[in-house]
DNA sequence: GACCTGCTGCGGCGTG
């Protein structure tokens, strides 16, 4: 018998109307573990109807409780996208509707008279975005308990785009807060998430320390199989590529000439031809997605394949998508996907990995091995929903043309083999699982001082019990509360004060900090300037380049010279230009787990074939393997380079740094170079004695070591710590100081 | 050699 009987009549009448034949396999799982109370995490991939499988049941709950004379919110939906908010409130909306139940929609761009109404007659669905959350409980902490105090579930959407996070931190402190202020022991939570390695994460994420006493549900996926292709290019390069936004051109008439002239024969293309070629003719009169790996690459990659169409007379189907453009832009590139009938190319970054409707594509192509094995399955999903069509993924690896007296890390193709690593990764049906046991200190002052204005004043202690204790800050314990509170109302500080009384008050600075809107998201934000042609504005671009009027870009996917630069305003005025350079966003580098670098180490010295490899990227395997031979690396991992050294320990970015550091803090100028160490003027013995020195002691001191980390500011608050504790905070976050023997071992350890 | 996400309250003005 189906789950469909428990459901109430208003629930089952809507499903009746939507002409379901039957519930999908996650909807039957979930309707019991939900109508029986308790935490519970619903998994299942994108489009496989999770949604309604938390909805109906929660409907039916809510329809069966007896009227009561206090109102509240019945369900509070947390959301981590507006976007997302306004999809699932046309799903819910004919739904609620049918059994009686408001619906409300809340975020930044809902006006703030459907909010005041919400606010004053508080009941049904709530779909909100943690900060709007935040935002409530800070500027109208004593209204939280007639708003929340008769909740009956708390639903946390793409619960595993929070795991791990500043954001995630926040929103479990959040759930804790309304938990309290509503005067409940707890609110059943219900998390929805995509399929994880380890579903504990998830379940610990949804209810830190009591992950054990979540419900899971799995939704079955029995998929249309998968079709996946690493393609080798081998490309000569005559000459390197142009820096970014270093060389833009001065405002002159020359250059205005210059605009139209094609580009010279010795100029190397942005795109090397052979690629843009394939692109081209694998790509162009279907949709698909082109995963281009970072903003500035996807602007070149959807010029280059805009031109293409151009220059044949074609209509363009290549339409960048990234963080960066404006809202208009991106939608228009959405709609198009999901609504139009032609063709379409979304050339993206990670924007079109996540939750977002635009139906189903024909195929999914990426270029280099992309930032993880977790987005590689993810973009995996993008393609082969529909009956019958299995997901089509075309991995581009794009090689420098080397020969065997070339440097040794290139003859080894590294990104080609990180490109089967990570195939081999998937295959085995892993994933990264998502890093947990930060300290979060920044995220955790964020919370003391929002408490604080929630509450009107609070004691340290109760402050501690509320985030440390029962919250997520499980890691800080009273001792490193108290110092950070000492940090944070020190006299040249002064986010906090104590009252005479001893109660926690906002401080001179807190009051500046708390004031501006900028203050309920957690994560930090760059300075941007608009880029604006005519009246539409196609983006923001980050001001830490200098940007001047003469200099071009390519941006939005078209070509653009730079008129104006109003600073106060901080605006960008530009108009269409011929000829452009690629824009300069800059970022950081996350780096790659442990098992894939192993993974790689494995690649280079097994004998495996693997048959998704076209011809090239089978003849680079076979090169890389020959470099692998012919240098020793299998026994001889440092290895004599011009003046320097290379070290190979084959271990992930975390801990490739680390040692870098460490040897930094010996007086070697060591740094890291993609998967390797390289040591300039220093000579492989006097290396390998510093090693053997490191291998045979215990952890090093941590201090010179994270005195050398290059910028240690990074979250929002931490230009606030004291020293000491930012110094703690790098050493847990980013160092693994632990990790240093073994590692220097594993570059040793096989030479005795 | 990376990516993404969010936002209140108030004063002033125009419109129905």
């Amino acid at each position: 018998m189906s789950n469909l009987d428990r459901l109430a009549e208003p629930v089952r009448r809507w499903i009746w109307q939507q002409q379901w034949t039957k519930l999908r396999d996650v909807q039957e799982k979930a309707i019991p573990a939900v109508l029986a109370g308790g935490d519970v995490v619903v998994s299942a991939k994108t489009a496989a109807g999770k949604t309604e499988a938390a909805i109906l049941p929660l409907l039916t709950r809510v329809l069966g409780r007896e009227e009561r004379e206090a109102a509240g919110f019945a369900i509070l939906w947390v959301s981590p996208l507006k976007a997302l908010i306004n999809d699932q409130f046309s799903r819910m909306e004919a739904l609620c509707e049918t059994c009686s139940v408001p619906l409300h929609r809340w975020h930044g761009d809902v006006s703030a008279s459907a909010k005041k109404r919400a606010r004053e007659r508080p009941s049904g669905v709530v779909l909100i975005t943690p900060e709007s959350l935040e935002a409530t409980l800070v500027r109208r902490g004593r209204e939280a308990g007639r708003l929340f105090g008769d909740l009956d579930a708390i639903v946390v959407d793409e619960l595993h785009a929070f795991i791990g996070s500043e954001r995630g931190m926040q929103l479990q402190s959040i759930l804790t807060r309304i938990e309290v202020a509503a005067g409940r022991e707890r609110i059943d939570r219900i998390g929805l998430s995509a399929t994880l390695g380890d579903m504990w994460l998830a379940a610990e994420a949804l209810r830190p320390g009591g992950g054990d006493r979540v419900t899971l549900v799995d939704g079955l996926d029995p998929g249309n199989g998968v079709r996946l292709q690493i393609r080798g290019y081998e490309i000569a390069r005559s000459r390197p590529l142009p820096e970014d936004g270093k060389a833009g051109p001065t405002n002159d008439e020359a250059e205005e000439a210059k605009d139209s002239s094609t580009p010279t024969e010795t100029e190397a293309p942005l795109v090397p031809k052979p690629v843009a070629d394939d692109l081209f003719r694998l790509l162009r009169g279907r949709s698909n997605l082109l995963f281009a790996g970072s903003r500035d690459r996807v602007e070149v990659y959807a010029d280059t394949l805009r031109a293409m169409c151009e220059d044949q007379r074609l209509p363009n189907e290549f339409f960048p998508h990234h963080g960066n453009l404006s809202k208009a832009e991106r939608e228009d590139v959405e709609t198009r996907l999901r609504d139009d009938p032609r063709p379409t190319t979304a050339v993206a970054t990670t924007t079109l990995e996540l939750g977002i409707d635009i139906g189903d594509v024909d195929g999914v192509a990426q270029i280099g091995p992309g930032s993880s094995v977790a987005s590689m399955r993810q973009r995996l999903g993008r393609s082969g929903r529909r009956a019958g069509k299995p997901s089509v993924l075309r991995i581009f690896a794009v090689e420098d043309a080397i020969g065997p007296g070339g440097s040794p890390v290139d003859r080894l193709h590294l990104d080609l083999v990180q490109s089967i690593a990570m195939v081999e990764c998937l295959k085995d049906g892993w994933c990264e699982p998502p890093s947990i046991g930060g300290l979060h200190l920044s995220t955790l002052i964020h919370q003391i001082l929002a408490v604080i204005c929630q509450t009107g004043g609070i004691r340290p202690t109760t402050a501690w019990r509320l985030l440390c204790e029962r919250g997520p800050f499980r890691t800080v314990d009273r001792a490193l509360f108290v110092e950070l509170l000492r940090g944070i109302a020190a006299p040249d500080v002064r986010l906090v004060e104590q009252s005479p009384e001893g109660l926690l008050m906002i401080g001179e600075e807190g009051e500046h900090v708390t004031a501006t809107h900028d203050f309920y998201a957690v994560f930090a934000t760059p300075e941007e300037y608009r880029i604006v042609h005519g009246s539409r504005t196609l983006g923001t671009k980050p001001m830490d380049q200098t940007i001047a009027p003469g200099q071009t870009m390519i941006f939005a996917g078209r070509r653009w010279r730079i008129v104006e630069v109003d600073d106060r305003a901080r605006v960008v005025t530009v108009k269409p230009a011929k000829k452009a350079l690629p824009p300069a966003f800059g970022g950081d580098w996350a780096g790659a787990h442990d098992r894939i670098v192993e993974t790689m180490r494995a690649v280079l010295a097994g004998e495996e074939t693997y048959a998704y490899l076209d011809a090239t990227a089978e003849k680079l395997l076979a090169d890389a393997r020959e470099a692998w031979r012919d240098l020793a690396l299998a026994t001889t991992p440092i290895l004599s380079s011009g003046r320097g050294v290379v070290l190979f320990p084959w271990v992930g970015t975390r801990k490739l740094e680390t040692l870098a550091l460490a040897l930094m803090a010996r007086d070697f100028v060591a740094s890291v170079d993609g998967h390797v160490i390289e040591v300039d003027d220093a000579h492989p013995k006097a290396v390998a004695e510093v090693l053997a020195e490191m291998a045979a002691s215990p952890p090093p001191d941590p201090q010179p070591i994270v005195d050398r980390v290059a910028k240690p500011v990074r979250a929002k608050f931490d230009g606030f710590l004291p020293k000491g504790l930012m110094d703690l905070v790098t050493a847990i976050e980013r160092l693994d100081v632990a990790s240093v023997p073994e590692v220097a071992a594993r570059l040793v350890g096989s030479r005795d």
